[in-house]
RNA sequence: UCCGGCAUAGCUCAGCGGUAGAGUAGGUGGCUGUUAACCACUUGGUCGUUGGUUCGAAUCCAACUGCCGGAGCCA
């Protein structure tokens, strides 16, 4: 006798057959003509399974009786069409197992609405809720779409080390990865903390980017892409920040500011595409009680062509434009959160990448422009959640590269072997970060970032 | 980190100086192919923590902790 997934089982009834069900209970309702309605729940879809337990079964007094939402039961029986009007199949079970029983008095989730900050207290259960079990496979729809978009596109999935020496300057404060004292650890003759001393004889620190380890392998295997997590310390408290998150970064060579930005826009309506296409009825449940744009807010960017924009017309624009912005526009200013919502609700309502920012905005290695004044930098920003990514042609002239590096009292020594890239076969070369939980959020409309990851890690919060 | 708001029953909230409330969940009984089931009765709380003001504090004040919204930093 088959285990179906519920999704399965709704998906093609196999009528009249017996087969078995796994679950939680999601409610029980009984009757007093002899049975009880149990909804079961499996995770695999949003739609429950409605289980027909008769009084005469017999644990029904000692088992079923006691079931409430949390329960884990196997249902054995037939399926047939239900009477009912809200599901078009049910089972009458035959037997009932109960793996474990579920203590409704202290259990967090209840029948009624429990709000998303109280679920976040319960992350290790929330997954049992019709929003977090979509958002769960949302994301996995979406990560599994990554991987099939670069794959599609002959990328090289690469793996970059999680624990590093070097701080891809300026992508944000690090956490500290140490085996020293905390307590009395070694100093030097100036009273420092003598990392020397330490597991890696440097200074070690978790991630924040992948990307110049994705250049290294760029320049050699082509195109790359790395998809993994990624640690910023910054005391960052909003419903777009995690100190831990995902991060997709492709990284190309032979490739310029232009296909960078190609290579963007084609990458997210894929995303796009795929939630539309294969998450449906999940994506149903965000419009109608999460969010009733999003739906479609997604096929109008799957349909529309993203607008690029220079920096340099970026604030023309917003210098002639009518709205009260807090921080004034001139050019060198780093857009705003209100300037970039101008941008892409007001101006255009659909994507834009600004290219070309001021050089003394960004990090070393993006490529300078002939002008001397700005770099080949591009930022993709969405309406309503702002910058989801941020990339670049990098510099492969050498003698520019050192220039940057000295004008901004980098040291040399650190960087060798990427300053290597360049003496060994430089090529042009392009990428670009994308936050992934950003996606995931845009993609369900979710608004705070700490619902669209299992178990967010932010500023005082490193639970489960 | 800055600005603003919030913290009361398992959950969602009301009460805003004078003995702690509702809905819902749980329990008991009734009724019913139900589906946010329904009807009656009922259990349940050191009002976030610490200090202060007051005859008296859930209520006013301060600090702390946490959460929420906005901003900065960024993806």
């Amino acid at each position: 006798m088959p285990n179906l997934r519920i999704a399965d089982l709704l998906a093609t009834p196999p009528l009249d057959a017996t087969c078995s069900v796994n679950g939680w209970v999601r409610t029980r309702r009984d009757s007093k003509g002899g049975f009880s309605f149990i909804e079961i729940n499996d995770g695999s879809c949003m739609a429950n399974l409605q289980v027909i337990a008769d009084a005469g079964l017999p644990n029904y007094e000692t088992a079923v009786a006691k079931l409430h939402p949390g329960s884990a039961i196997r249902a054995t029986g037939v399926l047939t069409g239900s009477e009912g009007q809200e599901q078009a199949v049910e089972m009458k079970a035959a037997e009932i197992h109960v793996y474990g029983f579920c203590d409704i008095l202290s259990y967090p989730l209840q029948k009624q609405r429990v709000s998303l900050e109280r679920l976040r207290e319960a992350a290790h259960l929330r997954v049992r809720t019709n929003t977090f079990g979509a958002v769960a496979r949302v994301r996995n729809i979406l990560s599994f779409a990554t991987h099939r978009f670069f794959q599609e596109r002959q990328f090289l999935y690469l793996n970059t080390p999680i624990i590093t020496c070097s701080d891809c300057e300026g992508a944000g404060q690090m956490f500290r990865v140490s085996t020293l004292d905390p307590d009395k650890p070694p100093r030097d003759k100036q009273g420092n903390v003598d990392y020397s001393q330490d597991f890696f004889s440097e200074a070690a620190s978790l991630t924040v980017s992948g990307q110049l380890e994705a250049e290294a392998y760029a320049c050699g295997a082509s195109r790359v892409y790395t998809f993994g997590p990624t640690f910023r310390a910054e005391n960052s408290n909003t419903p777009r920040h995690l100190a831990e998150f995902w991060m997709v970064e492709p990284e190309v060579a032979f490739c310029d500011l232009a296909g960078d930005v190609d290579l963007a826009e084609e990458y997210l309506k894929y995303l796009f595409k795929a939630v539309l296409d294969e998450c449906e009825e999940d994506l149903a449940f965000f419009n109608k009680r999460i969010d009733k744009t999003v739906i479609e807010t997604l096929s109008h960017i799957v349909d529309t062509p993203f607008h690029r924009l220079p920096y340099t017309e970026a604030i023309e624009l917003l210098g002639k434009a009518d709205a009260d912005f807090e921080f004034p526009v001139s050019w060198g200013i780093d857009l705003q959160t209100e300037h970039e919502r101008y941008l892409t609700e007001t101006a255009f309502s659909q994507p834009v990448a600004v290219t070309d920012y001021p050089r003394t905005l960004k990090p070393f290695y993006m490529r300078c422009n002939d002008d001397g004044k700005t770099v080949a930098a591009m930022d993709v920003l969405l309406p309503k959640i702002g910058e989801i990514i941020g990339g670049s042609q990098r510099e492969e002239r050498l003698d520019v590269l050192l220039e940057r590096m000295h004008e901004l009292d980098m040291d040399e020594d650190e960087y060798s072997w990427y300053v290597d890239l360049r003496r060994f076969g430089s090529v042009p070369h392009a990428g670009f970060g994308l936050g992934f939980e950003r996606v995931v959020q845009f993609a369900t409309g979710m608004a705070n970032i700490r619902d669209v990851i299992p178990f967010p890690r932010t500023p005082h919060n490193a639970r489960f």
